[in-house]
DNA sequence: CTGTTAGCGCATTCAC
DNA sequence: GTGAATGCGCTAACAG
């Protein structure tokens, strides 16, 4: 049976057959070649009617080129996990490939498994998000010339990988620059639990433009209110506070509650993605972080080295931005 | 040339040949079918020196499986996302897939692309999250036998797929009835922003457990100490305060801030994944939500299609656990 | 148990 | 421009 009008899969032979030209035609027709106007017409005509579907499986065997890239995570959980892969894949479908996804869950041997599956799939690149281990099959790539880049982190093995990573440099130069024109000379870094890596650049920044930086960490569990209460309340207390956007939120409540007034006494700024949910953002002054646009820049990067434009060792990409709003002001005069 | 070290692509025949066997013993070999322990052992060593690796396209082709499935977001963003995936990938990988992700980013248009995109994969099955739209590329899916499950949310053409679907029904009635048990006759719901289904269904738990149900709306960037200060004060206030996590943790630093003891004057339930990295929680009560459960299922339920049993028209899958800490206690006697 | 053989669907070379 | 023919790497009959 070769004329199926609409059954599940039709092949170049069939919309060849329907077209009345050669399969080498069809081929050609669908794929942009030069072909003369008649035949283009027809071709699309039956591959419309017979339903065609290219198997993408044959074409990657023969062309030797999947039209897939990789994306493994060491672990998805990791901060810009989501965004990463948002942005990275909108940039390479519209580049024609396909991701496939995957993540380690923290496991190096998993890990390995998965950049092992991956070459069998015979991905045309590999995107390593905070990879570390010692992986020897890094080897493999290199030797299939297999383009591989890490993302915000990479360590071991993977350290030796073209690394694009997110930084907030620029934002959090602004950041101090303003605060020391509006007079803070001291500032609060409320840090709660785990230490912020953004924090700490804020910290430097800070420092580096001659502003006094109080590292104010919360115990676990210890609340906003305490803070408010206690260090706040000395003479030599911090004119402005930074924190991570829900704590930053927390704080926000506990002025208010307290009576503090914010930002007459003392200013507040948040840190984060801002797409908490927390409708406070819209009033707290923040240094936005948009880790969207760290996918797009690797998505960028790996098109162009496969275009033959080798990447640089490191790329930093800034994905910060300082946003005012009316959380922050003039520092109270002592 | 044929007899290649460890040059970047071997094949079956370069296999066999350095095994001294037929390239139909080395692929059973390497697929586990039934071959004699010195055949096997010799493929092994073979590949290994050869530095064999599988070409999966090809495999693909002749076997038409491609031991790959599709995820399709309609958005990533959207609650649970990354936990699906999570989840999913893990379940499925474990069971020999891979998995290509893509988001359509809330554009119906490019939602149809990535389905048909699929499609040309070859995949052996397809995830549809919170898919809408009319595709009548579903049909291709369906003439090509290749089963699609909906997760979360279907609506259109994709409210006929089998879907799986998070509930935290259990667990919200656990919570009804131990809030009920502690003497809590008046609950208030606080809701910033955006209402949420969980909120929602608890609501409805607790209204079912003849419970008063408050519903205290902040009002985009309202805050906590204003709630405190104002409808709590009240004499007929509610006992009991449930909020998502981050409200639930500025709730109870305002009522720190405003002297207002927890849980003997008020109790304070959060509801979220517990995964903000808000220390907090650790110490709040909770309706604990996990998502991870739901790709977990979702996995399953495709795995389990794929072997024969046909999943059930709608599943849902609870994700709550009522985790009850120290801020919730015995309602105070007015 | 093993080897031989025949395609899977497609891109591409080479004649015309 | 076009068609016939070749083979990408592999699995699945089919004989031995």
């Amino acid at each position: 049976m070769s004329s199926r009008t609409t059954e599940s899969k039709a092949t170049l032979h069939d919309v060849a057959a329907r077209a009345g030209v050669s399969i080498a035609t069809v081929s050609r027709a669908l794929n942009g070649l030069p072909v003369s106007a008649k035949s283009m017409e027809r071709v699309q005509k039956a591959a419309q009617e017979v339903g065609y579907v290219a198997n993408l499986a044959a074409r990657a065997l023969r062309s030797e080129r999947s039209h897939t890239m990789g994306l493994v995570f060491f672990d998805l959980h990791s901060t810009m996990g989501v965004e990463l892969l948002d942005a990275l894949s909108e940039t390479i479908e519209d580049a024609g490939y396909s991701l496939l996804v995957s993540t380690a869950r923290g496991d190096t041997r998993r890990f390995d498994r998965l950049l092992r599956r991956l070459l069998e799939r015979r991905v045309d690149a590999l995107f390593c998000v905070q990879a570390r281990g010692q992986s020897e099959i890094l080897a493999r790539y290199h030797a299939a010339a297999i383009p591989v880049v890490a993302a915000i982190t990479g360590a071991g093995a993977f350290s030796e990988m073209p690394l694009v990573s997110p930084s907030i440099g620029e934002a959090a130069d602004t950041l101090a620059l303003r605060l020391r024109e509006l007079g803070h000379g001291v500032v609060g870094l409320v840090q709660r639990g785990a230490s912020s890596t953004f924090l700490a650049r804020i910290g430097r920044a800070l420092a580096a433009h001659d502003i006094r930086v109080e590292s104010l960490g919360c115990e676990d569990g210890g609340n906003m209110g305490e803070l408010v209460r206690g260090p706040m309340a000395r003479p030599d207390a911090p004119t402005a506070l930074i924190a991570l956007s829900a704590d930053a939120q927390a704080l926000l409540a506990a002025c208010d509650a307290r009576g503090m007034r914010v930002p007459d006494e003392v200013s507040i700024v948040g840190v984060g993605t801002g797409s908490g949910g927390l409708a406070g953002e819209r009033v707290l002054s923040h240094l936005l972080v948009d880790p969207h646009r760290l996918g797009g820049a690797v998505g960028m990067a790996m098109l162009s080295w496969l275009a033959g434009a080798a990447p640089a060792k490191r790329v930093a990409v800034e994905i910060g931005t300082w946003v005012p709003r009316a959380t922050t002001g003039r520092a109270p005069v002592a």
